[in-house]
DNA sequence: GCAATACTTCATCATCTATTGAAATGAGTG
DNA sequence: CACTCATTTCAATAGATGATGAAGTATTGC
């Protein structure tokens, strides 16, 4: 991403304006990003973590408790490594922790924020999925 | 996804274990999706859209106020098309909306749950971003 | 140590995704 | 209606991602 940055520079020739849409009250936009790059690539990241329907599910499981891998699978009605590479996702982008007892790794969520996460982006999916198809202008 | 779902079935011949882990208190497990399937989709679904980079950082600008196609392309350093495309996939989510104003088109977010979203993610990761790597077993 | 169980890593492959230039559409203006 | 500006759609392409079986590591018990 960002390869090159200057393609509409070239479709006109006069100087481009400073702000080409404002009606008025856009007038002046601050332009300095808020948040740095980082910021917002650890975000994104995290979201496109949680954002597979698999693993998802996975988190809703581990809302309930620990869970440990063949549990999940089972549950799943996927193979194990399969759940196991999921998980190493999430933990990955700290979003489970994984504790060992014996034989067995139990998974859970990281915190009470994913816990959060989850749980208000299914209650909007809740809302949501009723109202299916409908224009916004 | 689900491709198949009998893998490790083949890999003991004997019954599988109803609660292979439980060490006392995982005995009984509720095993019942407390989510659909179409919820799950759904909310994987607006996490993916939100889960990218780009489009996040759009989102980000967008928080503070409307901006037109133009604008955002010119804050992005990319093509209007690039940004049309990120848009359009944000409007299909439901998660930005569009007015229209003579010649341009406004865009803004669709409602104050994304908001939250956005701004929780990215406050969750500036506490993140400090303490990078450590390991949590 | 050896077998068994639990889990992870590796390599592969099909599928999905993001970005892009070019061409198309839509809205305002003369 | 021709022209321009704003935005979208199209098609192609490079790159990312997710699932999988096989092979590897770790822990327990004999």
């Amino acid at each position: 991403m960002s390869a090159r940055k200057n393609v509409e520079e070239t479709a006109h020739v006069h100087a481009p304006r400073e702000a080409p849409c404002g009606p008025d009250e856009h007038a002046k936009r601050p332009k300095a990003r808020k948040v740095s790059d980082r910021q917002i690539e650890r975000a994104a990241s995290i979201f496109r973590a949680v954002g597979d329907p698999s693993r998802l599910r996975l988190l809703e499981r581990l809302s309930a408790g620990e869970w440990c891998v063949t549990e999940l699978a089972e549950a799943a009605g996927t193979g194990l490594s399969t759940v196991s590479q999921q998980l190493k996702l999430l933990r990955a982008e700290r979003i489970v922790t994984r504790r060992r007892a014996g034989k067995h790794i139990y998974y859970a969520l990281a915190d009470r924020h994913i816990l959060d996460l989850v749980e208000s982006a299914i209650a909007h999916a809740d809302e949501d999925h009723r109202h299916d198809d409908h224009d916004d202008d």
